[in-house]
DNA sequence: CCAATGTTAGACCGTACGGTACGGTTTGAC
DNA sequence: GTCAAACCGTACCGTACGGTCTAACATTGG
């Protein structure tokens, strides 16, 4: 089988995500690895040469396949509520997906040990503060919001999105978040983020 | 008949305290434990039936030793501003200390796993949000902050205060958070809080 | 058809783990 | 002073891991 290898690999990969999502990295094995798809562990070693570096290349492929699409909402300066509630509850919906939450799990839970965090810090959460700041800039040149520090701002405004679900989520104190109360949540947090920045005496 | 335990205990719990906390909790190993006072497994044995066992009873002694701090400053309600700079202060610089920040990388990293982070969550972060929402109850029905759900206040204060330093430390994308910088963390935090929440045109 | 290459299955190596067993020693209560 | 409980040190058991290696099989290009 001379063939192509980005199939196989991609398949590896997969399964590999599986298994570390499940189990963590100290938890996952190979043999579970190759025996999800009838692979054999010396094709695994011969497309990722550690645990180490196959760990690494699922975590950045979950962050990429999820964390570029909300953008699109945050264009339309003219109506900074909306704009806000749309991009929120999109963004949201995804950070309480089921592989972005086992994705928080492996991060935090190996951020000691590992520098995996800070090699994917900067295309997650950096990457959608920037975003978010460029948009709250625009709208503060705009006279739309107070003029503030758009940096902290964007942060304030991340926070209240995670406020009321993103931990028990997490840390399984309550069950997965429904859509609807999803969109409550971030309701009640674009509220709050605009009577805070918005312009004096302008609500939401 | 060997007198009393309550030392060793003690002992035990802080050897395994360090290590979990150093190596997460399939990192940590028993072996290592005992090495780090002298003494045997099978000592270790004799106190703690399993692995797991110590790992939870590790997990609340940190918790409980950290979370009861803050209350008292959430007294007067006659100064908002001033009872949230003080409480949120002294808060976040517990939640950033060393040893918080290694238990959160313990409880989110186990939280797939194990049923601990249901375990201590009712001691951790819940009492403090309905410590919060009292003073906040409190401060609304005397007008001093506008009416709204203190449940959901209380978790957008948390996640106000979180904002800016909780996931970069933890995550260790920058350098453990100095004094003033948590300081001016919580002001700003505190500032937008109370033009979100304050009464209306008045601000902290 | 052949040679080269990719593949699987599984044995194998060294190591480490959680937990138990055992012999010998120290400690305290009586 | 006696005796039982607590202790240490270490060997041990069974298991599982990451990673390497061998050997048979499948698929391609020429």
């Amino acid at each position: 089988m001379r063939r192509k290898t980005e199939t196989k690999r991609d398949a590896i990969l997969n399964a590999a995500t599986l298994e570390f999502t499940e189990r963590g990295y100290e938890g996952a094995s190979i043999s579970a690895i190759v025996g999800r798809l009838g692979a054999s562990k010396q094709t695994l070693y011969r497309y990722f040469p550690s645990k180490d570096e196959l760990f690494v290349e699922v975590m950045a492929r979950i962050i990429d396949r999820h964390v570029t699409t909300p953008r699109e909402d945050l264009e339309d300066t003219a109506d900074v509520p909306g704009s806000l509630q749309r991009h929120g509850e999109r963004y949201l919906k995804i950070r309480l997906s089921p592989e972005m939450v086992s994705l928080a799990r492996l991060v935090f839970g190996e951020s000691g040990r590992s520098d995996v965090s800070r090699l994917l810090h900067p295309r997650g959460k950096l990457k959608v503060a920037k975003d978010i700041g460029r948009f709250l800039t625009a709208a503060m040149e705009e006279g739309r919001l107070r003029v503030a520090d758009p940096a902290v701002a964007a942060l304030h405004y991340l926070a209240l999105l995670d406020a009321e679900l993103f931990e028990p989520v997490v840390l399984r104190v309550r069950e997965p978040a429904a859509n609807d109360e999803i969109a409550a949540a971030v309701d009640r947090a674009v509220d709050a983020f605009l009577a805070g920045y918005g312009r004096e005496g302008k609500h939401a």
